[in-house]
DNA sequence: AGCAATCTGAGAAAAAGTTTTCATCCTTCC
DNA sequence: GGAAGGATGAAAACTTTTTCTCAGATTGCT
C-alpha cells in the first residue's frame, strides 16, 4: 500500500509550487499539466490520503468548496479574491476578540478570511 | 403577490425571537410550533423572500450551511459552538490586519469566526 | 522480466441542500 | 360572501460535490 504513482507525485509537486491553498478542481487542472490523463476520483482519493499522512490540511473558507495546502505552517488566515476566487495566505494574525466574548463563551480557535482583489486582479 | 401569510409572519417573529441566526432547519423547527403545518419548501420560499425584501441578510460560516439573521445590525463577526452548533454574534471587532496585505492586495471585507463553546454547552 | 496487489480513470452512485411541480388552500379585494 | 390568483405542503427533481465500482494499467518486489 501507498505507492508513489506519476499521479500522486504531481499532485503533491503542484501543492508546493502553487504556494497558495487549492480545491480538487484546481488540483485537477493544475496537476493535468503534467499527467494530462488525470482524473477526478484520483485527485479526491489522493487529497484524503496526503491529509491522513499530514503533509495537506483542509482550509474552509465562507461559502467556499474546501481547499487544501501543506501542512506545517504557523497559524495564518486567508485572503479569497472575489474576481478569480484564488485563495492566498495572509501571514501574521492580529486577532484580540477573545476579550470581546460574552460571559459563559469559551473559545477554541478562529477563523479570519479577506476578501477582495488580489494583484492580479486589481 | 406579498401576501401576509400565518406561515411567513412566523417565520419573521421566529428570528426577532431567537436573536441569533438561523439555518433553514433552525427555522422550520423554530417556526412550526407557531405553524405546525409548516414545510421545508416554504421555508426556503420565504426565505429567499425575505432577502430579497431587505429583511434578512445571509450568512455564511466556514464549512457550515448558510444562516440568516435579520438585516441593519452593526458590523459584527460570529460564534460557532462546536457542540450544539447554535452560531451567535459577536459585537465589535478589533481587525486591523488590512495592514498586513502584502502589496497588491486589496481588502473590501472580511470575516471573523470564532469556534468553541456557548454557555449552554459548558 | 514476471507476479500480485495496488492504483487509476470513467461513469455510476451517493449525499446534502435547494428548487420545482402540482393539486389544494387561503388572502385579498370587490 | 365569492371570485381570482398567490401561497402552501409533500414529494419528486435538481445541483453540486464527493465516493464507489470495476476493468484494465502500473508499481514494487523477487
Amino acid at each position: 500500500m501507498e505507492r508513489s504513482t506519476r499521479q500522486r507525485r504531481a499532485i503533491r509537486e503542484t501543492f508546493l509550487e502553487a504556494g497558495r491553498p487549492l480545491s480538487p478542481q484546481e488540483v485537477l487542472e493544475l496537476a493535468k499539466r503534467k499527467v494530462p490523463s488525470l482524473g477526478l476520483a484520483t485527485v479526491y482519493r489522493t487529497l484524503k490520503g496526503l491529509v491522513e499522512e499530514g503533509f495537506l490540511i483542509p482550509v474552509v473558507l465562507p461559502g467556499e468548496p474546501p481547499r487544501y495546502e501543506p501542512a506545517g505552517r504557523e497559524h495564518h488566515h486567508h485572503f479569497l479574491c472575489r474576481l478569480c476566487g484564488k485563495v492566498y495566505e495572509l501571514l501574521g494574525c492580529d486577532l484580540a476578540l477573545e476579550g470581546h466574548l460574552p460571559p459563559g463563551f469559551l473559545a477554541e480557535g478562529h477563523e479570519v478570511t479577506v476578501f477582495g482583489r488580489c494583484p492580479e486582479c486589481t
